[in-house]
RNA sequence: GUGCCCGUAGCUCAGCUGGAUAGAGUGCUUGACUACGAAUCAAGAGGCCAGGGGUUCGAAUCCCUUCGGGCACGCCA
């Protein structure tokens, strides 16, 4: 891939003394208003060192530097350099670049050998899957993918809640007022109601608490009927989240859930305690983490039962040894945070030293109309219906617009799914997002369905160019792509590996989406300026390559974030 | 009470390893379809970057503090 950057700090290297090549790569930036150049070196930090004003330094070095074929000119503004780029031999290098790589723009072998364990959606079995459990999903499915775009082996595991004392609560209140019939009939629906109404006459009759701790028991001890039940609401409930899965294309590699760690628990128990890190307090069983400034991680109940800590440690170790990945993600609300500094802890005072391989990936919390949702208060809205009205929102415009579409109803799944991932991935994972129907519904702007439709659009006309096309590669003549509108989308084009570079490190998908847009942005800036089926072949050629070059950015970039890039829409 | 996070245009958000005039989208007011797709593009209005101190040649960005909001702080996950 050609690097302006690290042309233009090669030309300067040799005149700022005491600096590496690297170290002025660093230092360069680019500058707020296009017209002022295409990269910029600020001298104010080097005025101290050379006891010389910024002004002159910048002037000294655009005197002493020998321009070549990858600059232009450069100017100097106020204490900075400004370099303007030779652009026809940028455009050369990019546009071939990302020609001659296609599918595979922005890839690298990077993770070769290394695997990434992520641990996300992992929703509670017989709880309706909400717009909460959304995020966890195309958060995680994103760093899946953004993973295995850069070579890594990538593990997904959907860690799901399918053991817990809720279960004897679930049990109880189907021995109570379900029936066969009923759970058949109304699936996860029909569970959530049990499990309501359960709470509803606990409060009134508490001793179906205590029947709810028997039942529980039954199933830790491997009652029949217990289990029976169990695996039956586990059945129904993976029935339905494996809809709304195929519906997001999410995939897991693993579906071990907690249950899955009922019998490794013990013996991690036991190492805590060889290892001297369990202490007594107030009748339980803790790792005291004083000298880590954190309060205690309960590991045993005072009854001895094991907390969901237990159970995450014992899952780490499980999955470092079966796994042994260079990362481990887990993908879950930022309401956790301290429960994972604590039992991260726990595992670095074991010593293990691939504690610092741990990584909570926290994100915040949705609300609606202010509030917080809530399974108990009923206060939640159902990805399904989320996803439903976008597909048939999406539908609706489709024939309006395009009504003789061929595939119309997939291509109206992609885009309405589209929407609603787009809009979840879109800002900074940490904020908080009041969901608002308006906004999941807009397709105008920022947004899923204005990405999809730029590719369209590029696709569309490739298509018509017909076999011209086969000729954009070695018909390139970059300096005919000569016009503002053109370097610009370029010089956007060019940073998708950086973006990808940025959103890998800092484990945030937004900063994909949000490149997507500034993609879309210049390349229908272009479009709209520049006619690209004209008459003279050798500009249409170089404009097709151009087209061709977005097609492949966008697309590829779309795929990053979990949605699909439909040719026609 | 203690700790962590957030506060930028009416609204939703970028920008936060310090750099030039703080950017998008949406909404509002306008203009552009006999055109390669108007789910588009262009123009306008809209800001004491929550308030106050400090560090620096330079602060939306770093430090301190106040206010406002969220979350968490032992037997739920």
């Amino acid at each position: 891939m050609y690097d302006a950057k690290l042309e233009v700090s090669k030309l300067l290297a040799p005149h700022v003394t005491g600096l590496e090549t690297q170290e002025i790569y660093n230092m360069l930036e680019v500058p707020p208003n296009p017209e002022m150049g295409d990269i910029a070196m600020p001298c104010f930090r080097l005025s101290k060192v050379l006891r010389k004003s910024p002004v002159q330094i910048a002037e000294e070095l655009a005197a002493a530097v020998q321009e070549n074929e990858h600059i232009e000119r450069i100017e100097c503004v106020s204490g900075y350099l400004n370099v303007f780029l030779n652009r026809s031999h940028f455009i050369q290098k990019t546009l071939s670049h990302i020609l001659e790589t296609g599918k595979g723009y922005g890839s690298s072998d990077m993770g070769k050998g290394k695997t990434i364990v992520i641990d996300y959606s992992s929703p509670n079995i017989a709880k309706p899957f909400h717009v909460g459990h959304l995020r966890s999903t195309s958060i995680g499915n994103s760093l899946y993918r953004i993973f295995e775009f850069m070579g890594y082996r990538c593990v997904g595991i959907n860690y799901l809640g399918d053991w817990g004392t809720q279960f004897g609560k679930l049990i109880t209140a189907y021995k109570h007022w379900g029936s066969e019939e009923a759970v058949k009939k109304g699936l996860v629906k029909e569970l959530v109601s049990l499990y309501v109404k359960f709470h509803q006459e606990a409060e009134e009759n508490p001793e179906l608490e205590e029947e709810a701790r028997q039942w529980f028991a039954r199933l830790e001890q491997g009652d029949e009927e217990a289990r029976r039940l169990w695996k039956w609401f586990i059945d129904i409930s993976m029935e339905e989240y494996q809809k709304i899965y195929d519906l997001l294309d999410v995939k897991f590699d693993s579906y071990n859930g907690e249950s899955f760690y009922n019998d490794k628990m013990q013996p991690v128990i036991q190492e805590l305690k060889d290892k001297e890190l369990l202490k007594e307090s107030q009748g339980a069983m803790i790792v005291d983490l004083e000298e880590e400034d954190l309060p205690p991680c309960l590991i045993l109940k005072s009854d001895g039962s094991t907390l969901y800590a237990t159970r995450d440690i014992a899952a780490a170790i499980y999955r470092k040894n079966t796994y042994d990945f260079e990362k481990c993600i887990y993908v879950t609300g930022v309401s956790q945070s301290l429960h994972f500094r604590q039992w991260f802890k726990v595992i670095k005072k074991m010593g293990y030293d691939w504690h610092k391989d741990l990584h909570h990936v926290p994100f915040g919390t949705v609300s609606i109309g202010g509030e917080k949702l809530a399974t108990r208060t009923g206060k939640i809205v159902l990805l399904e219906e989320i996803l439903s009205k976008a597909i048939e929102k999406t539908l609706e415009t489709i024939e309006a617009k395009n009504p003789n579409l061929e595939n119309k109803h997939e291509v109206a799944q992609q885009m309405g799914v589209g929407a609603v991932i787009f809009s979840d991935l879109f800002s900074n994972r940490i904020k908080d997002v009041s969901f608002s129907w308006d906004e999941v519904l807009n397709f105008d702007g920022e947004t899923g369905p204005y990405v999809q439709y730029t590719h369209a659009r590029a696709c569309s006309v490739l298509r018509k160019a017909g076999d011209a096309d086969v000729e954009v590669q070695a018909g390139l003549d970059s300096t005919l792509l000569s016009s503002e509108e053109e370097f610009q989308l370029v010089k956007t084009l060019a940073v998708f590996p950086d973006k990808i570079m940025q959103a890998l490190e800092d484990l945030e998908p937004s900063v994909i989406t949000r490149y997507l847009v500034d993609v879309a942005q210049n390349f229908n800036r272009f479009y709209h300026e520049h006619p690209i089926l004209v008459e003279d072949q050798a500009v249409r050629n170089a404009r097709l390559a151009l087209v061709k070059a977005a097609k492949s950015t966008l697309s590829n970039g779309l795929r990053l974030i979990g949605l699909h890039a439909p040719e026609r829409v």
